[in-house]
RNA sequence: GGGGACGUAGCUCAGUUGGGAGAGCGCUGCCCUUACAAGGCAGAGGUCGUCGGUUCGAGCCCGGCCGUCCCCA
């Protein structure tokens, strides 16, 4: 066919295409193959205020082959796209947009407030989903949803509701992990913890009755304000005696019991630690078991309040100093150490976090881990790899109750009025009127909203329509899969299993594929702040999107960080030209289009043995895919089209087209070929195989094409025999720096048969070698090369300069002889051939033969060579 | 302190029922061979961290040690 393709591939332009193309045509939607069982995954769901980074790059990209390939094997495959309204994130961008022109959100009011928050959201809350398209991520975005979109909201709200009836859902004072800068309460997860360099300060209290004192070790001084209590560990030999009695809390004045408890570590610090109930939870605990007072010191800006005496107005670390100055001047500064400790900071802000005393709503979660665990033990649901179960029983084994409340407006608010009159309290589906206890009408919603994992954790069944019995919920839970960064296993999968088991009465997945985190080229985490952040979006403009997804699923192997070189981008591109060289070979060589499916039944070898590693690398590939090892699957089949098909097929194609009885199945072959690796290729590189399918296929979408299913041929072996002798051919002519120009005559003695007439031509195209059938072998002034049973001979008159073919000899010879050792110690040994498999030791024997036969032949050259 | 991962070619990494050490990039030599120089052909390079055990046989299984990293407390 004459040429239409433009001759150098520039993914830029095929990449502004076929999305829209494919969106258009209704393929990514389940409905595209409505007799298809369903394979359904939905998003994690970014950020509405993210943009997107490498990780999700890796993500989409493991989810698009997946998606794609299960589309073309004609499930009805859907992957339904969104995302989350990320509270406390959004809210800041609002804040900070407001604090631009001089206002907080208090100045607006709640409904103002969030009303702006919706116009930032419609505006701007855009860009990571404009951005998946870019990466050619296959979702159906017809279904798209959002956390806070009105059937989501309904969802959130019925799974309090019916919590609070469980008893899964209650409200209480406990010590929780209060931002000061975010102004709100979070749950133990969304704390980092770090080392950072402090100070451990030992500080002496004074026993009321004056007889000495004891002396506490803090990290942390000033919250000494709201000590209300020592406790030592009841085995303790130093504070036996001082158990029971009381202390003079020194700057305050109050009164303090020395309690004996086991949660005290004897050899941390002095043995004695001062209890600060309302802020730290372990000291809440001791508290509790002791009867100890909770005194709050901390607002909620973490500044000293009026509890904290003439400390008060000072911010938390202000007040460490000065408490500490304070201390010295009394004498009470026993000893300060530096000392390096872990510090928990706000995974939003990175500030400080302060553990405070607070009332807020939490979720039992133990009832709802025990059968997320139990479905993981027993396999309704799997990680892959498997190792990541270790880490998701740990947790959820040591899980503490999740607090849910978030104190700013930006989200689900919470469903609980409280009765103003008589205090009681309402948690309901509608909003009520009066209290159900007392008939009053004055009522008070709660303030706060929930946490925006909340609503994430009902995503697998939220976004098919729960409550409501829609079809798609019916047809599409459970999903099929969840994919995503071991990161995100307790954020995400913990919470989805456990709200999918209690509310759907089964797991919302029964895989889990775990990847991990990109990295780069040398190891490092990417970070904004570091500045190291490769954009994915920058790499997409210089190499396109298939390079960067080709590269990042390439370097992915299951479970294992990805340290992403540009250098792989730039070879993944680099095999998008070679693919696309490869097509415009093929356009050159047909007549017309190639059919979207089918397979001739060539005679020749070369067709027939081309069609065979076919079919094998196609069972293998899809082997590998539905075991997940997608990496592996692409490593095969990059290697099949290169090295195979590429550096050797379409090279013995060459003289098959110039042969009229062979043109049209060779034509048939080739074109079967490079539309299988097409759409072999598709899921991991849809555009460019897009592209080069319009032009060789052109019968639909290759997006929409059925996924190859290939005869099974029998192996002419003989292919592989030539390629052999061609290959020795090409290493004697390098040895030797033998231009390809020079002609050679090869004398070919061939006792079993196995050369064929074809080879003639092969042999002329591939290295422009005449062969000549011998019965003898040659004498001296011949080189030998070697393959299977065949014997080549080249005569040396003036061709060679006979030490250097003796030294190619020699070394040839050395690798025989080490297979030939190998081989005959494990022949030798009777516990080898009594224990080994039968098939092991007859392929011993079999490299013993061969190696002898080979030594021999070589041992005959020498000799000819006069060497 | 508890749990987990990793240590294989110069670099980054594959290597899944234990039975011939691989890829990409880099490096060396030759070649502008009519699909492709973003290419072709050929080649060099590894005591598979270390010590021991199991086995006829260990990169792979088990244990100790050394080194690097992650999560949790």
């Amino acid at each position: 066919m004459e040429l239409a393709m433009e001759s150098t591939y520039d993914p830029n332009i095929t990449e502004a295409r076929w999305y829209d193309v494919w969106e258009q045509a209704g393929i990514f939607k389940p409905e595209f193959r409505p007799d298809g069982e369903p394979f359904v995954v939905v998003i994690p769901p970014p950020n509405v205020t993210g943009v997107l980074h490498l990780g999700h790059a890796l993500n989409h990209s493991i989810h698009d082959m997946i998606l794609r390939r299960k589309r073309m094997q004609g499930y009805a495959a859907v992957w339904i796209p969104g995302t989350d309204h990320a509270g406390i994130a959004t809210q800041n961008i609002v804040e900070r947009q407001l604090a631009d022109e001089g206002l907080n959100r208090h100045d607006l009011g709640r409904e103002s407030f969030i009303e702006q928050v919706w116009t930032w959201k419609r505006q701007s809350g855009g860009t990571i989903t404009k951005q998946m398209r870019r990466l050619g991520d296959s979702c159906d975005w017809s279904r798209e949803r959002f956390t806070m979109d009105d059937g989501l909201s309904v969802a959130v709200r019925e799974v309090f509701v019916r919590l609070y009836e469980e008893d899964l859902m209650y409200r209480g004072n406990r010590i929780i992990n209060w931002c000061p800068r975010c102004g709100t309460a979070l749950a133990e997860i969304e704390v980092e913890f770090e080392e950072e360099s402090g100070e451990l300060v030992h500080i002496a209290y004074p026993f009321t009755d004056g007889s000495g004192s004891i002396t506490v070790a803090t990290t942390r001084a000033e919250t000494m304000l709201g000590d209300t209590g020592v406790a030592v560990h009841p085995d303790d030999d130093r504070y036996r005696d001082a158990i029971g009695k009381t202390l003079t809390l020194p700057l305050v004045g109050r009164e303090i019991p020395v309690v004996a408890d086991d949660a005290v570590e004897m050899d941390f610090g002095t043995g004695a630690v001062k209890v600060t109930p309302a802020h730290d939870p372990t000291d809440f605990e001791i508290g509790q078991r002791h009867g100890l007072d909770s005194i709050t010191i901390f607002d909620r800006h973490a500044v000293v309040n009026e509890s904290g005496g003439s400390f008060a107005g000072l911010d938390r670390f202000a007040a460490r100093a000065a408490v500490k100055g304070a201390l010295d001047e009394l004498g009470a500064l026993v000893l300060v150490e530096d000392r390096t400790h872990p510090v928990g900071h706000c995974y939003r802000c990175h500030t400080i976090i302060e553990p405070i005393l607070s009332l807020q709503w939490f979720v039992r979660v133990g009832p709802l881990a025990r059968p997320a665990i139990d479905a993981v033990r027993n396999g309704e649901s799997r990680f892959i790899p498997q190792r990541w179960e270790n880490s998701y029983f740990h947790w959820m084994e040591n899980l503490r109750d999740w607090c849910v409340s978030r104190q700013i407006w930006w989200g689900h608010r919470i469903p609980a009025w409280y009765c103003d009159d008589c205090n009681h309290t309402i948690v309901a589906r509608q909003d009520p009127t009066s209290c159900e206890a007392c008939g009053s009408s004055k009522l008070t919603q709660d303030e706060d909203v929930l946490d925006t994992w909340f609503s994430s954790a009902l995503w697998p069944f939220s976004t098919l329509g729960w409550p409501d019995q829609t079809d798609d919920l019916e047809r599409f839970y459970p999903n099929s899969v969840m994919i995503t960064g071991f990161d995100i296993i307790y954020f995400w999968v913990a919470r989805m299993l456990k709200m999918g088991i209690h509310f759907m009465g089964e797991v919302p997945f029964p895989d889990i594929i775990i990847h991990g985190l990109v990295r780069t080229a040398d190891g490092a985490k990417m970070s904004k702040s570091v500045g190291n952040a490769i954009d994915p979006m920058d790499v997409i403009a210089e190499h396109g999107a298939d390079a960067l997804r080709l590269a990042l699923l390439q370097a992915a192997s299951p479970g294992q960080d990805v340290p992403l070189d540009e250098e792989w981008v730039r070879a993944a591109r680099k095999f998008g030209n070679k693919l696309w060289n490869a097509t415009a070979f093929a356009l050159m060589n047909l007549d017309e289009k190639v059919p979207s499916d089918g397979y001739p039944t060539p005679t020749h070898p070369v067709n027939r043995w081309v069609l065979a590693r076919l079919a094998d690398v196609v069972n293998r590939y899809d082997e590998l895919c539905d075991e997940y090892r997608l990496a592996d699957a692409l490593s095969l089949l990059y290697s099949f089209t290169w090295s195979e098909v590429f550096d050797w097929y379409l090279e013995m194609s060459k003289p098959l087209f110039k042969d009229a009885a062979l043109r049209a199945e060779t034509q048939a072959t080739l074109g079967a070929v490079v539309r299988d690796i097409l759409k072999l290729f598709h899921p991991a590189i849809p555009y460019l195989t897009e592209e080069l399918w319009s032009e060789l296929v052109d019968d639909g979408l290759l997006a929409g094409a059925d996924w190859p299913i290939v005869p099974s041929v029998a192996t002419p072996l003989h292919v592989e025999v030539l390629m052999e002798l061609v290959s020795a051919v090409r290493r004697f002519r390098s040895g030797h720096q033998i231009s390809l120009k020079q002609p050679i005559d090869l004398l070919v003695l061939d006792p079993d048969g196995v050369v064929d007439e074809w080879w003639a031509s092969q042999f002329l195209s591939l290295v422009n070698v005449a062969l000549h059938p011998i019965s003898e072998p040659q004498g001296a002034g011949h080189t030998r090369l070697l393959a299977g049973s065949v014997q080549g001979f080249i005569a040396l008159v003036g061709l060679i300069d006979v030490g250097a073919e003796a030294a190619r000899i020699r070394k040839t010879m050395g690798a025989a002889e080490a297979e030939l050792i190998s081989a005959s110690k494990k022949l030798s040994n009777q516990g080898f051939l009594a224990k080994a498999p039968d098939d092991v030791v007859a392929k011993e024997q079999a490299k013993a033969d061969e190696a002898r036969a080979m030594i021999e032949k070589l041992t005959a050259q020498l000799e000819e060579l006069g060497q």
